[in-house]
DNA sequence: TCTGGGGTCCTAGGACCC
DNA sequence: TCTGGGGTCCTAGGACCC
């Protein structure tokens, strides 16, 4: 059996603990530049803030309903993550960190209630770390998943699912009768692997619930639609098709992108821009031990600025030899960006992708050519007795480079992010035209001390 | 005025190989 | 009349996830 503990409205809820004033209340928190909501309180969903809903169109909330709206602080939320993956890890031999504020359980050989058991973690969680959490249990990821959506609705809208099935809901423990009824009840698109185009072709065919879904064959799935919803239905139906990952390979390729506060139009600004995205991106590289063998710098205008003359360029730039040192990866993505820079354009955004990953532990050794030139009045001869020392001498130049970066990494590590970092990466003053835009955010209660919180008499 | 930032996997099609 | 039969690798694009 399978569980999928999650925070309810993870972010609000990491706010919330911190200022308990806003239990009850309609409350958001919205993406970088307070863009849009990416987490809503119940209060809010039921007020109708929409994923994703542009903060401009839903600010009449604020003044008519008493909407709270809170930019994000993603060093809160992701050590108050930490603490709650730690709780939950104690509860099963293996765990799947699945995203921020999801993680997978394994129960396999564990005995016992494992809804008592899960009852319990979840009270724990909410005690320790202070998040209300939803578990679903099944004998699959997938029913995990619907389980713990079944769960969340249970709690959210009375009466849409047995009561029983509230917090905790195991599917793997009700009757079949009851099962197909929460099937029933469910829409296909809540399923997991089921997004809006599937969901929309599947309706179109008359599978409209998971019932429906259900009892489709699994091998007739794969020729209409791919292997990857063949899967889904095979899940649904209890046989395990997706394991269990608790140890994440190293991911492909790290992205570092943003959109500015203010719209972009100096070449100076987007170089000390991609110069931090791409210091920040090294940082991530060198944290899973990989270096790059290409940088992919991307600028681009505003789509919605429909008025505005649109340009939007991507380009690769391939590296001598794979790196993992800032410096150079920045040297490169400069380089990128003066080939696709265009002055008279307004850009909103830019970023780089560090992609052809490789674990620096594999790198290819090489010869340095340069150095196995004969210098004149050497015998060729003689000199290719010492010639596997041009080797040698190369890579202990790429030895002194690691231990800058480091030592980069420690000192950023030790005094916070920024402390130490590239020249062309700027100053406070040269990022004031576009710096993230962030008006209503809250202490780093956790992660500084100068945040931490003051607990009067 | 104002619209996030990451990732993964699969498939189809083209280039190229023998 | 009639023009093989496999393979691999790479890329772009689509779909999904949070």
């Amino acid at each position: 059996m399978f569980a999928l503990v999650d925070g309810n409205n993870f972010y609000v809820s990491c706010e919330r603990v911190f200022r308990p004033s806003l239990v009850g209340r309609p409350v958001i928190v919205l993406s970088n530049n307070d863009g849009c909501a990416i987490a809503r309180s119940n209060e809010a969903k039921a007020l109708g803030v929409r994923m994703g809903h542009p903060w401009f169109q839903c600010k009449d909330f604020e003044r008519d309903h008493g909407l709270v709206a809170l930019s994000a602080n993603f060093a809160l939320y992701g050590d108050m993550s930490e603490r709650m993956m730690v709780v939950a890890s104690s509860y099963a031999p293996r765990q799947e960190i699945y995203s921020i504020d999801e993680s997978f359980l394994d129960f396999t050989g564990v005995p016992g209630d494992l809804v008592v058991m899960c009852r319990d973690m979840r009270a724990r969680i909410l005690q320790w770390v202070g998040i209300p959490c939803g578990v679903g249990i099944g004998p699959t990821k997938t029913l995990a998943k619907l389980a713990n959506y079944i769960s969340k609705t249970t709690e959210r809208k009375p009466g849409s699912y047995p009561q029983k099935l509230g917090q905790v809901c195991h599917l793997g423990a009700i009757s079949q009768d009851e099962l197909h009824a929460v099937f029933a009840a469910t829409d296909v698109g809540e399923v997991w692997g089921v997004g809006k185009r599937i969901g929309a072709q599947l309706r179109e065919g008359g599978v409209s619930t998971v019932l429906d879904l259900v009892r489709l064959d699994a091998s007739t799935v794969r020729r209409h639609f791919s292997v990857v919803l063949e899967k889904t239905v095979r899940e649904l139906q209890g046989t395990q098709c997706i394991e269990v990952d608790d140890q994440p390979a190293p991911k492909q390729q790290i992205m570092v992108s943003r959109s500015f506060g203010h719209a972009v139009t100096k070449g100076r600004d987007l170089a000390t821009a991609i110069t931090e995205y791409t210091s920040r991106a090294a940082e991530k590289l060198r944290g899973q031990g990989s270096a790059a063998g290409a940088i992919v710098v991307f600028i681009r205008t505003s789509p919605f600025r429909k008025d505005d003359p649109q340009y939007s360029a991507t380009v690769t730039v391939p590296l001598l030899r794979p790196t993992a040192d800032s410096a150079l990866l920045a040297t490169s993505a400069i380089a990128g960006l003066r080939g696709i820079y265009k002055a008279g354009f307004k850009y909103a955004k830019a970023g780089v992708m560090l992609v052809d990953l490789q674990s620096t532990d594999m790198q290819q050794g090489e010869l340095d050519f340069d150095a196995l030139e004969t210098p004149p009045g050497h015998d060729r001869e003689v000199d290719q007795g010492v010639s596997g020392s041009a080797l040698t001498c190369h890579q202990s130049g790429q030895r002194g480079r690691a231990k800058l970066m480091s030592a980069m990494d420690a000192v950023n590590g030790r005094y916070g992010r920024g402390s130490l970092k590239l020249a062309g990466a700027g100053l406070e003053i040269d990022r004031k035209g576009w710096a993230m835009k962030q008006e209503r955010r809250t202490p780093q209660y956790t992660t500084c001390w100068g945040d931490i919180a003051v607990v009067r008499a």
